[in-house]
DNA sequence: CGAACCCGTTAGATTACATCA
DNA sequence: ACTGATGTAATCTAACGGGTT
């Protein structure tokens, strides 16, 4: 697909934003660069998909890095512990009792610490622990009676394998505790898509459904595509900018050339210059008529002569 | 055909803020 | 002026259904 980049005018919406490209890399850092999006339709999971923004009619020179944008949250794990130390497999763990313990003291906290004790009970596999702490406010009593008619059924309903559903009720929606969260987010870190076995084993060991698990991850993906193509419409759009800043200038400067020939009707009458320039290194080359008049060494070389230069395609 | 995934949507939970007693 | 309770809009996100691969 081509970048549409309108210089100078309302600049199009950019089509391969109305179709996303999968987000893909191994480290789920994001990585992105503006060019030509591979038109690939597979979007098959985990495949490697950095290639998508190479080679394009927008190159980003040397100077102008990739956007690298990491939108993982830090898990408590690595705020409290050097990178190396991450869970390599989190749901190859034993539990994570002592890792929840020890995020729990150094995160939450701030005012909302009644409320975090509600919505993140001690474990993330003994789910609804209720820290009573809560009831030193009314709200946190009024938050307590609702979480425990919630947890009436919603007990039931978090415990893995459990399949028993609302018997007709509206369905109810289950936060997912801060340590599940930070689990989940490991493991999507690793991968993000699970196959069946790992799937199971997550949900076994977090005490969710599998279900839960795999729309947990479905949505953890949508997020990412999301965010992505924030950051792309972002960079796409100081693209845009910086384009047509160069538009504006290279037609001043065209006008100032044709001023000057205005003016000196003798100054183009030098034999004929022609600019070659090279696609793949950008370079350009001012040649005399007679030299150029041999054709160019390489094939894919191409000519812009004055005045009637026009951009290259 | 079934499984896995994506996408758009819904709705419950949470947060931020304003208002009032 | 300050505080706590309450209401409301905005935001986040778990969950769902349908379509696609």
């Amino acid at each position: 697909m081509e970048l549409a980049l309108s210089l100078g005018d309302t600049p199009k919406p950019f089509s391969f934003l109305e179709k996303p490209q999968k987000i893909l890399s191994k480290d789920l850092g994001f990585c992105m660069t503006t060019g030509k999006v591979s038109t690939d339709g597979g979007e098959k999971s985990n495949k490697s998909d950095d290639s998508r923004f190479s080679d394009g009619p927008i190159r980003a020179s040397s100077s102008d890095p990739p956007v690298q944008l990491d939108l993982l949250p830090f898990s408590p794990v690595q705020r409290s512990q050097p990178s190396s130390n991450k869970l390599p497999f989190p749901w190859l763990k034993d539990k994570l009792g002592g890792v929840t313990e020890a995020s729990r003291k150094g995160d939450d906290g701030g005012g909302d610490q009644e409320t975090a004790a509600v919505s993140s009970p001690n474990s993330a596999v003994s789910s609804f622990q209720v820290d009573f702490s809560m009831f030193r406010s009314a709200r946190g009593k009024r938050d307590f009676e609702q979480l425990s008619a919630n947890n009436g059924e919603g007990e039931a309903d978090r415990g893995a394998g459990s399949d028993d559903e609302e018997n007709g009720m509206a369905r109810k929606k289950l936060r997912l505790t801060k340590d599940q969260s930070a689990f989940l987010e490991e493991s999507f870190k690793e991968h993000n898509t699970l196959n069946p076995k790992q799937k199971l084993a997550l949900a076994k060991q977090l005490n969710l459904r599998a279900r839960q698990v795999e729309v947990w991850f479905q949505n953890r993906r949508a997020r990412t595509k999301l965010k992505q193509t924030e950051v792309d419409c972002e960079y796409l759009k100081r693209c845009c900018e910086t384009l047509t800043e160069e538009n504006r200038r290279l037609q001043k400067e065209l006008q100032e050339l044709r001023a000057l020939k205005a003016s000196q009707p003798f100054y183009m009458q030098l034999p004929a210059t022609t600019l070659t320039m090279c696609p793949s290194c950008e370079r350009v080359v001012t040649t005399t008529a007679a030299a150029a008049a041999a054709p160019p060494a390489a094939s894919n070389h191409f000519s812009l002569s004055p005045p009637h230069a026009k951009t290259a395609p």
